[in-house]
RNA sequence: GGACGCAUAGCUCAGCGGUAGAGCGCUGCCCUUACAAGGCAGAUGUCGCAGGUUCGAUCCCUGCUGCGUCCACCA
């Protein structure tokens, strides 16, 4: 590893600064100092991490990789900030931190993202071109069909210019990440472990393929798992339908969806339902089909809903699969995954007139078919009434715009508990493990886990994706044998089914009788992101790596994704490595617009960070973050920044006039006045409780307490001893004054620097050596001695001096302005405190004549008589 | 419908058994030799509503109301 001076662990600032010129600039700006300091980091190899470090000397973070197709929003600049803070923190508190980060470029997302910016589409029919260029200006509607090797090269290509643009970003924020370790979620060491950890659930028994019912997004034509669902609202109407009895009476059914009328396998309703008990056993005919359906009982059913019996189609929605499931009802399945009902007549409808019937449905969209079925019921005379309008809530894929179907289809599955009892009792208990901050986030992780209905859906049909490393023998008919998957060694990954063939195959046995074929499906992107820990910890690739970093320390992430990225990822660790993968989850909250609505591109309310960064200035735009505490929503005000902005510019100014002084010497040995220790004192409680706050992840106190005091020390301590600093009552006072500034400074910098690395860091550079990120955190011990044990001193101080400006500001006349006199009264202790300061309150208020002090009843006064 | 969170100054938020706090904004003053993209000073509240516990409740308990988030809800 490099040997790079600013890594030695300080201990080198106390001689440093005799030896060194101190060099404060006439006019410090906060302008230039990103670039400045972005530079010298990468060059200085500031963050980099030191793998000689033990698990112990190590904090490790699973950063969550950013979707490199979307942009980044000011979201997450104060979630990547928030993260940055404890980073900080811990690696001043001498832990080796391991902070790298990720790009999520695999999946859907980038695909859509490659269409619209190239103007092509995957068609993976199509054989490759060597000599593709994407057309120079994209045509949305036209766009060229290319090859799915083509496709994933221009998926990479669009990627690595997204990677670049975010980097520059993350790095101009501050975020101390080692550039040098960094991984993509479709480059090679994320292929190897998603299909390493498949291959292993495979084995043990966790993952399986199953034909069954599946959502299915018609748009996208893929399957999709229940954490990526959405419900929402979707306009739709009620239909009273008539099915009859063989006496030709009617059986009423309500339904939203009578497009599916050709689908229904059975009208099903509530055991103890008086109305429909009779029925029971017997059968209905469909209208307009005729075809012959039974009516059943089961308890899912309830009496309240519609006319209190269901139709039950081959799939409407999940009760559907559950009657179907529990009551073994044949399929007819309607809709094909196009969205689109079947072409062919299905069998069960090819009698007459059912055929005729159905061949007005044939090829239409559910929502045509549905107005055709509609006139036909009419015709029939089988409509209640009109349908009656209603707003319904439906399943969508959560980028999707259509309600998703039920289509019954082949796919992969990990087991995560939602069919198992035991299997969620685990992992419920693996939440219970993990420490939450805020604590109240588990219990979004504990219900998830509780309400699963499913195993983990994890095949998509997409292109841009990690393949599933399978491929299935054909028998003698060409068909595959779905039961006796082929799967390569460990050590043959990453492998692509679709162009490699499998042991014991050649090339022109594809698709060919007693050949083979590939699994055409890739993963979803969660397969992937889910093992983020081991893909950063170099799990089965640097086992040295992975001893050093696993489990991780920190996972930080937002809230909306406990259900998807956070559980996933416990699951496959609870699978592989049979523990939780890392210690402490962070979930930050969202930032919000001015109304409290969720920023989205949609509603046009995104503020773009890099104007901000500009405008302000990172550490500003820190500062703000800094103040969001973990999980809460956080309104966006751009004025705050300003704030933040002020302080930034408070630090270098302040620091300017100490050091300025030649207030450098920090021994607290030279510190005897008797404020001047209760002004470290003060700082003596700012170091324990930021410390404490910033080991509980609760950043926002820890600013809090030193900015506070710092503002103090700032409008009172140093106007207090300015004049005195200055030299004008001698050498003993004036060295006191001057080493408690001088150490007060150093220690504030320190506490400052996790939140704004580039002032503290600039200011470090005046008279330090080597980082202040790599300098060591205040201990209340650095005080030694000097830190009094009544720090109230210079409260009931800056009391009074709050008093004398007030007098001064009420006569409207300027704060230098001489005093006459100045008579202070109030409580015995508080006014001898204060009387120990006469000398610099002398001279700070500007007192020519008395300066009295006496014991009185009531508060703190100040009586001031204008010269 | 379920879970969780929130409700304190005009705004954003601290506080959490003992006389209500900060920043922004607002008002006034000051070109002060660290700082005018500044400094100083000042005003501002039935601490959501109703009960209970307590000598005492903004704080603890119960209920309610409103807001937000996540989940469920397709007959």
């Amino acid at each position: 590893m490099d040997d790079n001076p600013t890594r030695d662990q300080p201990g080198d600032t106390t001689d440093a600064t005799s030896s060194r010129a101190v060099v404060v600039p006439d006019r410090p700006a906060l302008e230039g100092l990103e670039d400045k300091w972005v530079k010298r980091w990468e060059e200085d190899g500031t963050y980099r991490f030191d793998r000689t470090k033990t698990r112990e000397q190590i904090y490790s973070i699973d950063t969550p990789p950013p979707t490199v197709s979307g942009s980044l929003h000011v979201g997450h600049v104060f979630s990547y900030t928030h993260t940055d803070l404890v980073a900080r923190f811990q690696r001043m508190r001498g832990k080796e931190v391991y902070y790298p980060m990720g790009w999520d470029d695999n999946g859907l997302p980038t695909e859509r993202r490659v269409q619209n910016y190239f103007g092509v589409r995957c068609d993976p029919s199509l054989p490759h071109d060597d000599d593709f260029t994407p057309p120079e200006k994209p045509d949305p509607k036209k766009q060229v069909p290319v090859s799915r090797q083509n496709f994933i090269e221009l998926c990479e290509q669009l990627v690595e210019e997204d990677e670049k643009t975010f980097e520059a970003l993350w790095r101009k924020v501050g975020l101390s990440v080692d550039w040098s370790q960094t991984y993509t979620t479709i480059g090679e060491a994320a292929r190897i472990a998603s299909q390493r950890a498949f291959l292993r659930n495979h084995a043990r028994g966790e993952a399986y393929s199953s034909d069954a019912p599946t959502l299915w997004d018609v748009t996208f034509q893929t399957a999709v798992a229940q954490a990526e669902l959405e419900a929402r609202e979707y306009p739709g109407a009620y239909h009273r339908v008539a099915f009859r009895k063989p006496d030709a009476s009617p059986v009423y059914i309500e339904t939203t969806r009578p497009e599916l009328i050709p689908a229904v396998v059975a009208l099903i309703a509530h055991p103890d339902d008086e109305r429909y008990k009779d029925l029971f056993g017997t059968t209905v005919a469909s209208p307009v089909f005729g075809v012959e359906i039974p009516v059943l009982s089961h308890e899912a059913a309830e009496p309240e809903k519609g006319a209190g019996i269901a139709m039950c189609c081959t799939f409407g929605d999940l009760t559907d699969v559950q009657w179907w499931r529990e009551l073994q009802l044949p399929v007819r399945t309607v809709i094909g995954r196009d969205g689109r009902l079947h072409r062919e007549t299905p069998p069960w409808l090819s009698h007459a007139p059912a055929a005729t019937a159905y061949s007005d449905l044939a090829g239409k969209t559910a929502f045509s078919a549905r107005e055709a079925m509609v006139e036909k019921l009419r015709e029939s005379g089988d409509l209640d009434g009109e349908p009656k309008p209603t707003q319904r809530m439906a399943n969508f894929y959560e980028k999707g715009d259509k309600p998703l179907e039920i289509v019954s289809t082949r796919q992969w599955y990990i087991k995560n508990g939602g069919r198992d009892r035991a299997l969620r009792a685990e992992l419920i208990e693996r939440g219970g493990e993990i420490t939450w901050v805020p604590e109240y986030m588990r219990h979004r992780y504990t219900n998830w886990v509780e309400g699963l209905n499913g195993d983990w859906l994890v095949s998509r049909q997409r292109f841009f994706g990690i393949p599933f490393p399978v491929w299935y023998p054909l028998d003698a008919d060409g068909e595959p044998d779905y039961e006796h998957p082929l799967m390569p060694s460990e050590d043959e990954l990453p492998v692509d089914p679709s162009s490699q063939t499998p042991l014991g195959y050649d090339e022109d046995q594809r698709g060919k009788p007693n050949g083979f074929i590939g699994d055409p499906d890739v993963m979803d992107t969660w397969a992937t992101s889910s093992l983020t820990p081991q893909i950063v910890t170099g799990w089965e690739r640097d086992e040295d790596l992975f001893a050093r970093t696993f489990p991780l320390d920190l996972r930080p992430q937002a809230h909306d994704i406990i259900r998807t990225w956070l559980f996933a990822t416990v699951v496959r660790a609870h699978h592989e490595n049979g523990m939780v993968p890392w210690s402490h989850a962070a979930i930050s909250g969202f930032v919000v617009d001015p109304d409290r609505k969720k920023m989205s591109k949609s509603k046009g309310n995104v503020v773009v960070p890099i104007d901000i960064l500009d405008k302000y200035g990172a550490d500003a735009v820190r500062w703000r973050a800094a103040l969001a505490r973990p999980g809460a929503d956080s309104p966006f005000d751009e004025t705050q920044m300003k704030v933040g902005r002020r302080l930034a510019m408070k630090v270098l100014n302040a620091s300017k006039f100490v050091l300025g002084l030649g207030a450098v010497e920090t021994s607290p040995a030279a510190v005897s006045a008797p404020v001047d220790c209760a002004m470290l004192g003060g700082l003596a409680n700012v170091i324990a409780r930021a410390t404490d706050a910033f080991e509980a992840y609760d950043y926002t106190t820890a600013l809090e307490v030193t900015e506070k005091f710092f503002w103090e020390f700032c409008d009172d301590y140093l106007e207090l001893v300015k004049e005195r600093a200055y030299g004008g009552r001698g050498e003993e006072p004036a060295a006191s004054a001057k080493a408690a500034l001088a150490i007060a400074l150093d220690v504030q910098l320190r506490l400052l620097a996790p939140f704004l690395p580039y002032v503290t860091e600039e200011v470090w550079s005046w008279w330090r050596d080597g980082s202040i990120h790599r300098a060591p955190w205040p201990l209340v011990s650095d005080l030694g001695s000097a830190a009094s044990s009544t720090p109230d001193m210079l409260a009931a101080v800056a009391e009074v001096l709050t008093g004398i400006r007030g007098a001064k500001s009420q006569a409207k006349v300027k704060m230098r302005a001489e005093l006459a006199s100045v008579a202070v009264t109030g409580p015995t202790e508080t006014v001898a405190l204060v009387e120990q300061v006469a000398d610099d309150l002398r001279a700070a208020g500007n007192i020519s004549g008395d300066l009295t002090f006496s014991a009185a009843e009531g508060e703190l006064r100040v009586e001031a008589e204008i010269a």
